[in-house]
DNA sequence: GACTTGACTTAGACATTGTCCAATGTAGGA
DNA sequence: TCCTACATTGGACAATGTCTAAGTCAAGTC
C-alpha cells in the first residue's frame, strides 16, 4: 500500500490522515468492500472520518485507475484495489462471497462483428455465479 | 405478449388492468427499462397505476422467470423481457444504449477448476462495453 | 517556525432507488 | 349478485449516493 501512497503523492495528492486510512483499508487480495464497509473500517482507525470523505476518496481512486468499481450484486457498488491485474469475478449467489478469477481465453474474441451492432467494443466484464463451498454444504 | 398473459393466467394470476399494462410495456427486442421507466410508460396508458404495483409486478415476473433483472450500470436495475433466449449485453459507455448479443463459445468452459475455489459454478454473465456508432461519431 | 492559500474535510440536507404497510378496491368463483 | 382472497394504492421508511457551505489543514514560502 505504500506503493499506492507514493503514486498518489507523485500525482500531487495532499497526504491526509483520512486518505491514508482509506488506502490502508483497501489493501489485500479478494477485497471488494462497499463504500459503507470502507467507512466502517476507516472509522475504527480514525473515528472522525466522514462518509463524504470516504465517497470522495473512493471516487478519486477510481478516476485515477487505482481502484475498480465492481457491481456484482444489485445493491451497493464495491471497491476493488486489485486494479493492476485484469481479472473477473466469481460470486456466491447465497452469501455474496466474491473471489478474483482469471479465465483462460479472450471473451472479446467471442463476439463476432455481426453481433457488435457497429459498436467499438473495448472491454468485457465476466461474472461467474454459483455456490461457495460453505453454502453448498449447508 | 398475449403469450405472456396466457402463461400468467395459467399460473393463477388475476388479470388486472395494471398487470396488462406492465406486460404491454415490457414488449419488444432490446428492451431494458428501469422500474421508473416502466412506471412512466405504464402511467401513459393507465394514469392511476402506482409505483408500488409496478415494483410488485416486476418482482413477480422476475420470480416466475418471465423477465430478467439486468444491472449494466451502477444505477437502477433494468428489466429484460427477453428471458427465454439466453444472451449477454453490449453497453455504450457514453449513452448507456444496450443491445442483446449472442457470443460464440461457452465462457463457463474458460474457468479452470483451479480458478473455481471449490465453488459450484452454474451461471455466467458477460457485459461488453464500448461506444455505440452515434457516440463514436460525436 | 510562522504565514498563506488553495485543497481537503465535515455535517447534514437532498436525491434516487427500492421496500413495506394498513387501508381500500376488485377479479373471478360460488 | 355476493364474497373474499388477492391486488392496488399512497405514503412512510430504508439504503445508497451526491452536493454544498463553512471550517480545517498540508505543504510550500519566507
Ligand atoms: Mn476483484
Ligand atoms: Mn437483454
Ligand atoms: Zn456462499
Ligand atoms: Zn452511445
Amino acid at each position: 500500500m505504500s506503493d499506492l501512497l507514493e503514486r498518489l503523492r507523485g500525482r500531487g495528492w495532499r497526504m491526509t490522515a483520512q486518505r491514508r486510512v482509506v488506502a490502508e483499508v483497501l489493501d489485500g487480495e479478494h477485497v471488494h468492500l462497499t463504500a459503507d464497509e470502507v467507512h466502517a473500517r476507516a472509522v475504527a482507525k480514525l473515528p472522525e472520518i466522514s462518509r463524504a470523505t470516504v465517497y470522495n476518496t473512493l471516487g478519486e481512486l477510481v478516476s485515477l485507475g487505482e481502484v475498480l468499481e465492481v457491481t456484482t450484486d444489485k445493491r451497493a457498488k464495491r471497491y476493488d484495489p486489485n486494479a493492476h491485474r485484469p481479472h473477473h469475478h466469481l460470486v456466491c449467489a447465497h452469501c455474496g462471497a466474491i473471489r478474483d478469477v482469471h479465465p483462460t481465453g479472450n471473451p472479446l474474441a467471442d463476439l463476432p462483428s455481426s453481433e457488435r451492432f457497429g459498436f467499438t467494443v473495448s472491454d468485457v466484464e465476466v461474472t461467474y455465479r454459483g455456490l461457495c463451498p460453505d453454502c453448498a454444504a449447508a
